[in-house]
DNA sequence: CCTAATCTACCGAACGGTCGGTAGATTAAG
DNA sequence: CTTAATCTACCGACCGTTCGGTAGATTAGG
């Protein structure tokens, strides 16, 4: 038995039911152990639920600069990044859903650091999103809003997309590039300031 | 102490915590009770998570019939709709944050009654969408999905969103409509199956 | 090769603490 | 006096975690 499965078995479990549900017995149960041998792998039910934030966060960040780094045309190059991490989030569903929905459990300390670490994430989403922007393919003024409702859409998609649904992955990355770069692409005489209702 | 005074303290504390990580305890001292005193207004603590669900549904669907019922152009119709939806999430984050987080707390029975009701509210907004289809306003092909995106946008919102933050909920509401609309106005020569890469 | 020492992985039992929930006495309001 | 509201006191179950100990593989010394 490999601290690796039991952090995989943890994240499928956490997914599952949350992390405060979930007990030290659910996740010994699941790889066929005495719950006391877990703390043989691990210190901490805590430190499982820091550890899978930071695998994710890994993740995410390294495939991210991986497309940051591509020779691309923006346009190409937010198809790819929104491409890469679709398929990332829903190919680790459990590792994703643990991401988006359990850092709340992290005690306060450890929390502060995670959500540094994931605006720094974020941050890359924005660069991209302005180098188009430099360059005069995007029309956008509020960059950090935009970048929000980007992850977004990617983000709810975890709760909702099923592999034995309609659509893979790149199917929806496709759909959802389209959607956004429709919104992004300059075109003339828009005014992006919603201030007039209310 | 009313019952709904309970309920809304529950709300915060579940929105802050969630479900499992709250204690009826907590909830009895936010009110100022002891916590058997909670039993005489309450049933049981899953009692209180489906009562929040509940309401936070009828609000919505109620809302949502309304927006429906007007006599607008479905673009104008669907701008209202993203409206009073961000609106009534923003102003009511507790009650939306259960609402979006916590129904997974709910046991299996109730989760799926629970479920049905959400895939209802989910389906005024396809019908708000395919009048807009039928009347050739609105360019989309997959309308279940375009609708999974808005609310993905619009739920998401509720995780980030900020009082003190530079965006109203009414500006917000007006840059995720445009955003939308942007994509779904008629244009030509659109393809948009994407199943050419991957 | 033998054996003693060390290490890895695991176990059963138990700990202090908290959980949701109950019983029954006590108080407040009409 | 009645009844609704709140209290104190308590329950069994389960929580995350620790402890002492064991089987078996690995290493070290002669």
């Amino acid at each position: 038995m490999t601290r690796d499965a039991i952090l995989e078995a943890a994240a499928q479990i956490f997914r599952q039911k949350g992390y405060h549900a979930a007990s030290m017995q659910d996740i010994a149960d699941a790889v066929k152990l005495q719950k006391a041998s877990l703390y043989h792998h691990v210190n901490s039910k805590q430190e499982i639920l820091l550890a899978l934030l930071d695998r994710a966060l890994d993740l995410l960040i390294e495939r991210m600069e991986e497309v940051l780094a591509l020779d691309l045309p923006p346009e190409e190059k937010l198809r790819r990044a929104i491409l890469v991490y679709l398929q990332t989030m829903l190919e680790q569903r459990d590792l994703s859903a643990v991401l988006l929905l359990e850092y709340r459990s992290l005690d306060p300390k450890c929390r502060q650091q995670h959500i540094q670490r994931r605006d720094q994430y974020e941050a890359l989403w924005r660069k991209l999103l302005s180098e188009g922007a430099e360059q005069g393919i995007f029309a956008v003024s509020d960059i950090p809003l935009i970048c929000r409702f980007l992850l977004g859409v990617m983000n709810w998609t975890v709760t909702w997309y099923r592999e034995d649904g309609p659509l893979t992955p790149a199917q929806l990355a496709h759909q959802c590039a389209n959607l956004f770069l429709l919104g992004l692409k300059k075109r003339l005489g828009e005014d992006d300031r919603g201030d007039r209702d209310n």
